[in-house]
DNA sequence: TTGTAAGCGTTATCAG
DNA sequence: CTGATAACGCTTACAA
């Protein structure tokens, strides 16, 4: 393989000097810069990044986080979108993506021991246990790092808006005349509890009383746990006419519990997912749901670690909301009031 | 940082004996050996993969290719499927998982020299125009790689069995009592290529004449062109009573034309996707699908690769033939014969 | 069983 | 404008 040594013999000068030329180095005569960039084409060099790393201190490697608690993981129509755009957008930058795992065999069993391991400028957090005492160790690291949908202090996170998520859904019910609006919900993360106060918050702007009953915790991406929930509302005596879900997969146990229980959708009750992945418009009725935007929330991500890495001075510690939108499907009922 | 140098000066050894030591390198006495491992920990040494790799040019990365030629990429289900296996697989044997693209800023617009340059023990391609020269340079590389879904020659491969899957489509539907069996396929890749014969051949097999106007071209993914080609089958005076789709996601498309002609599934006309994606399960009438292994695809992908970095020598190069199975749903009608 | 020393390919400092 | 040289952190003959 062709190295830079090479190329200095060949053109008669001192690896230095290649050096400098192929880095644009501007105190070079042009006439050797280019005489050294044509031989190093002709002998097809390849810059070798580690050696450079070594010696250089920057990987232009950037880590992600992908390892959903619940292990569905990339799996994930949300995640899978997130992660395409951080790499379009890593890669337009001259970054690369690795994977960083805190289970990698034989290496380390930490996130910061796998990033620094690889060297890595820094880490985007997508998909983590955030509680995790390993995923603390990486942010409260020397490594730049944001975080997806979590909050940490002093690191730059990036938001998909579930405050508004909850509020636009639970404005739009009340517009179409809906009251009785419960609210089954996810584990208790960090997204879920904004969700969850938002929901309230905004039932309350409305002059809405919510019942304990109204609430029921299920699991993220479980439809099961959602069809469970939904049949208890169902079985009160003053049953709900309205039920957000935890997203659009959870809702599909949803509707089988509905279906089950004889009920049309939206004529005898009315349900909102969440998410806005591709099934939710394929549909039939179409899914009434909260669409986030993965994508801009991934380039965002990305844009931001990369700004971090090149201007720690400059660059702000923010959080950035990213608004989603909300898809009018056909399974809300518009009650005449 | 803690590196080998302060590890064997806080045990006062040399360099070369902590990093046997480190290694697990035999000729090391079991005391020394001990001692420097219990140092390590306690000063938090991380090991510098690039110094190592430089050193050694074994990097344990693995670079995968995942660019779908239609841009779709990650967000195929089905490559998403694939990517979170190779990910779990790779992870276990202690490898990392890097992207390799052909356009990464200021580094290169080639696969090979990116491979090279972040030193790649190996590549999976996955999604990407195996057409191209770019795949074929790298290919045709020392770089040991594998393919999902299309062979080269001295090469190993893993293939979702696409022959098989036409095969069986074919045969549920025959024995179904159809007759009229329409298949409009995606572009004309290799994949697309293989359902098609094995389409023609199973047909032949049971005797069945294929009109040639029971056989349209349209494209991977994109529901509108599915909906065009089964608009025109519809137009036929003699028509199929029966349609083969691309994949799940085209016959969405192939569904919105039928609704508008008024037809219903299964009773006035029959249709039978590919992919099993999640989708596929929760439509109503639930897909009659042939079900794509990705996660088994994904893992014999990192397994023969990883083999095949590791044990040059023995490793045969192999066709690897991934089976799905026909999902049953509920758009086939049983014909009475 | 342990240590010495060379070298992996690159960049950066400093002298010419 | 160009070149010598040290250094990045590690592994590995080979020597002791």
């Amino acid at each position: 393989m062709t190295k830079i040594k090479d190329i200095a013999k060949a053109c008669g000068v001192s690896v230095s000097t290649v050096s400098k030329a192929l880095n644009g180095n501007s105190d070079l005569s042009e006439e050797t810069a280019a005489r050294v960039r044509k031989a190093a084409k002709e002998l097809g060099y390849i810059p070798n990044s580690n050696a450079r790393v070594l010696k250089t201190n920057r990987s232009h490697n950037i880590g992600v986080i992908f390892e959903d608690p619940t292990s569905s993981g990339l799996k994930h129509e949300y995640f899978s979108g997130i992660l395409n755009s951080i790499k379009d957008e890593a890669e337009s930058c001259g970054y690369d993506v690795t994977f960083i795992s805190n289970h990698l065999a034989s290496i380390s069993n930490s996130y910061y021991e796998h990033a620094r391991f690889r060297g890595c400028d820094g880490v985007i957090v997508a998909s983590a246990d955030f509680h995790s005492p390993k995923v603390v160790e990486l942010i409260e690291s020397e490594i730049p790092s944001v975080t997806i949908d979590y909050v940490f202090d002093n690191r730059s996170a990036i938001m998909s808006d579930n405050y508004a998520g909850l509020h636009d859904i639970v404005q739009y019910l009340y517009m179409n005349g809906h009251r009785k609006i419960a609210f089954i919900h996810g584990e208790m993360t960090a997204v879920c509890q904004k969700r969850l106060s938002s929901y309230y918050k905004t039932m309350e702007g409305f002059g809405l009383k919510v019942p304990d009953e109204y609430v029921k915790q299920a699991f993220f991406h479980l439809p099961k746990a959602s069809g469970e929930a939904t049949k208890e509302l169902l079985a009160l005596t003053d049953r709900p006419d309205c039920i957000i879900y935890p997203d659009d997969y959870s809702m599909l146990g949803g509707i089988t519990a509905l279906e089950e229980a004889g009920l049309e959708i939206p004529d005898d009750i009315s349900i909102v997912g969440y998410d806005g992945i591709q099934l939710s418009r394929f549909m039939r009725p179409v899914f009434t749901t909260y669409v986030q935007d993965s994508e801009k929330i991934g380039k965002s991500a990305a844009h931001k670690l990369i700004e971090t890495i090149e201007s720690p001075r400059t660059s702000q510690v923010e959080q950035i909301t990213i608004k989603g939108w909300l898809q009018e499907g056909k399974t809300v009922k518009a009650l005449i009031r």
